[in-house]
DNA sequence: GCGATTTGACCTGA
DNA sequence: TCAGGTCAAATCGC
């Protein structure tokens, strides 16, 4: 139990690194993103580890799941998947205690056994993820069952100039397109009596639900929020799994492209690290994440580095930036405790709304809402 | 007021 | 013809 509190309160403590070093890291939201996922993260570590201090089910959400669910995650699994790159995997959370292995090459529909640091033990292990498979379109009609009725609402009728295919909707152009999609399945993430989908980085804006026929569950469909600002043309379908309604059968279609955005990304030496000055984090970024248009999900490590050398350079020791913590990783529960911390430097947005809040959305992220748009407003002129 | 969500209508490919 | 995918008006929520 005292580990748990110590993982509170090291959440506790990201957030208000967080929180002080907000003025440094709002005009870059991928920073901004990659810190919030860690304090995210932070807090859901610690609510697994309670959930499972209070016997919670197999089911209930795995904070290790959720960090490799992501998308951009994703494209290293997709290596994996890959025999001629990667015919035997292994990738070292080691921030998280955590190693997952890979045995030899993975079929599609083959679930990956995740093993764990003594984090997972027993049957949560299982089905924490699975790649079903990549480039495959639809779910092959194998799901059954009935579908909910609609609420009733007033006829309406669409006047649309349309003549024919293509002529006036771009989705037109766009449908059943041919682009790459991958489908994981990952179990819901429950927050209190809420099932939400895991969150995996993105943000979406959900602009349509279907039932689907002999599924139980309709489909929701999202695309990108930034679609608008960047063009960006990814897409996802989440639907329940009528076999288990405890998981999400997500597929991606297209990649994101909202990363290329007209304010890139900049980051001194982000570039080709040393992999002595990371942990083992590193070896899954740098697998598939190296398109460019692809922020890696778990490059919060070397962000938390390149913000630390930032602010040394900078003779900012005083004030410790955020994220510092994260470079030790989980043994940064070591320097966890109540004692030299500087006083967060208090910024001009007092009042509105503490950090706590801020952690508290992330801590009850995992929907596909915007939370980060709520906190970051993507404005481009 | 504005952005996100809901949901019936519409469109296309199989 | 039908199921899946998307649009867009209505509605919701901040």
């Amino acid at each position: 139990m005292d580990e748990i509190l110590n993982q509170v309160l090291q959440a506790c403590r990201l957030a208000r690194e967080l929180e002080s070093s907000l003025p440094h890291i709002a005009n870059n939201p991928n920073v901004l993103l990659a810190s919030c996922e860690q304090v995210s993260h932070a807090f859901n570590k610690a609510v697994y580890d309670l959930r499972g201090c209070l016997g919670g089910s197999s089911s209930s959400f795995d904070p290790t799941v959720q960090l490799i669910i992501g998308e951009r995650i994703m494209e290293d699994w997709s290596h994996l998947h890959d025999p001629d790159s990667m015919p035997t995997g292994q990738m070292a959370f080691s921030q998280f205690g955590l190693d997952i292995q890979a045995t030899g090459a993975i079929a599609a529909g083959e679930f990956i056994d995740v093993g764990g640091g003594g984090r997972l033990a027993g049957g949560e292990q299982e089905h924490a993820v699975a790649v079903v498979s990549e480039a495959e379109t639809g779910l092959g009609g194998r799901l059954g069952g009935p579908v909910g009725s609609m609420g009733q609402r007033p006829s309406r009728r669409r006047y649309r100039m349309t003549v024919g295919f293509g002529t006036k909707s771009g989705q037109l152009m766009s449908r059943r397109d041919s682009g790459e999609t991958r489908t994981v399945r990952i179990p819901a993430l429950r927050t209190g009596n809420l099932e939400l989908p895991p969150d995996d980085g993105y943000t979406w804006r959900k602009y349509g639900q279907k039932a689907i026929l002999g599924s139980k569950f309709p489909r929701s469909y999202f695309r990108c929020t930034h679609r608008n600002f960047f063009g960006c043309k990814a897409k996802r379908k989440v639907q329940k799994l009528d076999a288990d309604p405890n998981t999400y059968e997500i597929t991606y279609c297209g990649n994101h492209t909202c990363q290329a955005s007209p304010t890139p990304l900049i980051l001194p030496s982000m570039t080709p690290t040393t992999n002595e000055n990371m942990t083992g984090n590193v070896a899954i970024m740098t697998g598939g994440a190296s398109q460019p248009s692809a922020f890696p999900l778990s490059a919060s490590i070397e962000l938390s580095s390149w913000f630390l050398k930032e602010h040394e350079s900078e003779g900012k020791a005083s004030s410790r930036p955020f994220l510092s913590s994260l470079e030790v990783g989980e043994s940064s529960r070591a320097h966890a405790g109540p004692s030299e911390q500087s006083p967060p430097v208090r910024t001009g947005r007092e009042g509105e709304g503490s950090v706590a809040d801020l952690a508290d959305a992330m801590f009850n992220s995992g929907s596909s809402s915007n939370s980060m748009d709520t906190i970051f407003t993507f404005k481009t002129d």
